[in-house]
DNA sequence: TCTTGAAGCTCTAGTCGCTAGAGGAATTAG
DNA sequence: CTAATTCCTCTAGCGACTAGAGCTTCAAGA
């Protein structure tokens, strides 16, 4: 049986952020002791690695509801798991594309040659969207 | 004299996020009419603008706001506004790079064969940070 | 001049995924 | 038995808006 601070140190999860997570119902409320202290065992401590990972990759909450509810039923076509991580996935190449788009403008911006604010490059740039090379 | 919506529809900012920029201090509180309905000048139209296009870029209001200082005391040193566009496009590079290590790593796992969750592919390899190639 | 409908106003609360702090109770090592 | 540490609940805050309730003002047409 883990207390709370054990399950947050072997699994790289804060300590609030596990309560957290049961109020949101993503981990069973789990036993308590008489002084009405949380204590965990293996599920849920393979639970919680199963989330931090989740996370870890960037799925949102919801998503994570989603998967943990799919291996709840191992009967069920195994798509729907495939299809929530490949949808975040395309998210994630598009925060890429956008991203990219983003560091290009950037760049050419932070290269201000004046001397004083006055003559400055940079708050031009940012005053004017027509000076930028593509759309963003 | 433009209207609120009038200068939403400019800009591209909506109502609310005007009213929002007000009263966070990134634009000036504009004259009302009689009637308390507020009316915006071309100086408005151009520090929204600005605000719009930096945001699109990714600023933080915070970045924004330092900016919008900077942009009113032209003797400052240019540098000033170069370190700020400099840091954020640092930013930008790591948020890329962090996103294209959690790519790779969904693109492995987001490709499964099984035909039901019990043998999904997806589920195990979230549960276990073992199967990952890299650090993340 | 009157009416109508769009657009304006303020204020509060909600979003996401936590994080921080107050104030107190339980546990554990020495 | 004491002292240090960990735990408990509860509330509030972050960033950057967004949504809604309930009300007032404005502008255009009849």
């Amino acid at each position: 049986m883990l207390t709370i601070g054990q399950l947050s140190r072997r699994t790289g999860v804060k300590v609030p952020t596990i309560r957290w997570y049961e109020q949101a119902g993503l981990i069973d409320e789990p036993g308590r002791t008489e002084g009405n202290q949380r204590r965990y065992g293996n599920a849920d401590l393979e639970r919680l690695a199963f989330i931090r990972h989740a996370r870890d990759l960037g799925l949102g909450v919801e998503a994570i509801r989603e998967l943990i509810e799919l291996g709840a039923h191992p009967e069920r076509p195994c798509a729907d798991a495939d299809h929530i991580a490949r949808t975040h996935l395309k998210n994630v190449r598009e925060r890429i594309a956008r991203l990219r788009k983003l560091e290009k403008e950037l760049a050419r911006i932070a290269a201000c040659h004046g001397e004083t604010i006055g003559e400055c490059h940079v708050l031009s740039a940012l005053a004017d969207h027509d000076q930028c090379t593509s759309e963003h």
